[in-house]
DNA sequence: ACCGCTTGCGAGATCGTTCTCGCAAACTTG
DNA sequence: CAAGTTTGCGAGAACGATCTCGCAAGCGGT
């Protein structure tokens, strides 16, 4: 019978009540050093009777690692990313026997640099970052993390040398735009959402995240390689906000010779174009054909369904985690940038222009 | 000039740096006791020139509690609810000073148990649980919580007496189905998808989670309100897996007398009714009308919009993180049952029977 | 000039674990 | 049977912070 005590039952309470010191009672339950059959189970049933719970804390003092990894990323709702991104990451996490301290930055650089800051100091073991598309980078730079790994993930930032997982947007939206004209299409919109932009503009604005990046020269480099002209590539970017990128989508059908079809960059952009296309009763697949980034439940099971350029993101958390981990359990690995490829997924959402005869 | 060490510089380096002792540099950094303004200026600069970073778990050791709240969730994609209430939660908690360990169980009760057991290891100061529906729930029970406060979301455990946030999916759904009769339906279709079922089935399984009951309830008290005889209400219940799903949906569409509208305890099923529906060539919101559980950008967006029951999560996320809080903070609070209220949003998913000719 | 009070700071204990070291008992070996 | 080796276990240090004491110096009041 274990005297209760007002605390949780420590290593100290299960050697009294087993009978042997604190050395001895760790050892028989960590299972090292040297420790007699007997002794080893009459501690673990005095362990299980006062009901101890070992403390991760002490342990990883001692240990001088947490068996914590710190994952910052940038939730959004509509791409299924986030939350595929991170369920992926922690399990993935989880089968190699790391949990996960989640903080989320909303693409603000100053919370990004709260949030590691706050991670470091709880002593994370590494660092899985999505990085904002706004700020600067230092606080991502090897001297102030303390010497422990980075991981990027999903967005590239070429100067700081770190390994970083992302995937092949450009050569699957080329593949995209190839497609296109492949059916038919020869006049290309092309909407793109960026962060630090003001409503929505014509012009290409002076920096863009990476994978949006990846995109955009995608496409130009699709457009171009099909003989598209430039006069019939039709680029409109806006801020990531409902009402910008309706007015975006709006604004290209307006125009005195709309393209056939519009990429976008993401699945928000794509959503404001099932809207207002919606609104103005125009068929997607039929009088506007759409394709975007980003596979979904709803994409795939719409009608028409949605063409997309699918990304492996459960692969990307994954492949994330086991970079972090290896350099983790041993330091000194070499910097990687892991580039997966992406897959055209074709549905009823590009229209065939081929046999039908051109309409409006 | 600090001396560089291997090591991440600690306390005593700032105070060797500084001149002064431990517990000095501790106090002036900590901003406790009695300190000089001039002592606690040199500590400062000390501290910054080698980089000082302080350590988290040394303080969370002393102090018996760590700023980490632990957060078992089950990851689903469909339903953007994952991830909004993901992410209120961890922004909740950042708010009030506290970080947030996460695990996912994919529903799986052995999953869950170990989750919770390292979230306790790692002395988390407190719990929020959505709780799976399979398998029991003792390692819920205060008693192996090693008095940690916890606090259940989304889902009730009825014999467990804890503090509960939950949305009022009885009255919402109710509500849907009292405007379906209004507009004129008389015969309707209920799709449940439900855990531990094998394929899809007309019985009523014997155990739901109190969400999926709620709704269940809920659609059981419109119709009788309504007058709807249990003839023209008709139940159908399935795995949550996709062939399971369409299985059901086409069931209930290759009935002699289908049912006018189809309710959806969730947007995996309404996902599923779409994918079907489409492929028999049946426009929703004309020849099947779609009711679903859970707002998302998709179901707005889409033509047509569909009619759901919203449910607001973050609202849900934020009253978790606010009731554990305060648990953590001062400990004996009351238990709570907290429900919070849903709202029918009518889009074009629901057909007006009372002006149109009835179809087929 | 003496007493009491405040101020500033350092020594040491503490949180719970792991791990090194040393010691005694038991065992092996020629 | 003596000497060396293995085995089992306990004492104590360590991880890095906080916090309780107690001490010495400085201060004001009488």
């Amino acid at each position: 019978m274990a005297e209760r005590r007002n605390h949780a039952p420590t290593i100290v309470d299960v050697a009294e009540q087993a009978g042997v010191s604190r050395a001895t009672a760790s050892r028989a339950l960590s299972g090292y050093g040297r420790t007699s059959a007997a002794t080893v189970e009459r501690v673990r049933r005095a362990a299980d009777e006062i009901g101890y719970r070992p403390n991760e804390l002490a342990r990883a003092m001692r240990a001088g690692s947490t068996g914590t990894i710190g994952l910052v990323v940038i939730a959004d709702f509509t791409n299924a990313f986030f939350d595929r991104a991170t369920k992926s990451i922690v399990d993935a996490a989880r089968k190699r026997g790391y949990q996960v301290l989640i903080s989320n930055t909303d693409e603000d650089a100053e919370v990004e640099r709260r949030a590691i800051e706050t991670l470091l100091e709880k002593q994370v073991d590494g660092l899985i970052v999505f990085p904002s598309a706004t700020g600067h980078s230092e606080h991502l730079e090897a001297g102030n993390l303390g010497g422990r790994p980075l991981v990027l993930v999903d967005r590239r930032l070429d100067d700081l040398g770190v390994s970083t997982v992302t995937t092949d947007d450009y050569t699957g939206t080329r593949e995209a735009v190839r497609n296109a004209v492949a059916l038919g299409h020869s006049r290309l919109g092309f909407l793109v959402t960026a962060a630090n932009i003001a409503g929505h503009t014509v012009a290409r604005p002076p920096a863009l995240i990476s994978s949006v990046r990846d995109r955009a020269d995608g496409f130009a480099a699709g457009a171009a390689e099909a003989g598209i002209p430039p006069e019939d590539q039709v680029w409109h970017f806006s801020e990531d906000v409902p009402e910008s990128s309706e007015a975006a989508v709006a604004a290209m059908l307006d125009l005195d010779a709309p393209p056939s079809i519009i990429f976008t960059s993401n699945n928000d952009m794509a959503l404001s174009v099932l809207k207002v296309a919606g609104s103005r009763g125009l068929a997607i697949g039929r009088e506007v054909s759409l394709v975007t980034v980003d596979d979904s439940p709803w994409a795939a099971y719409m009608v028409p369904g949605i063409t997309v350029v699918a990304r492996p993101v459960e692969q990307l958390g994954e492949l994330a985690v086991e970079r972090l981990v290896a350099e983790i359990e041993s330091p000194g690995q070499p910097v990687e940038d892991i580039q997966l490829p992406t897959e055209l997924i074709p549905r009823a959402s590009v229209a065939d222009l081929r046999t039908a005869s051109p309409e409006r």
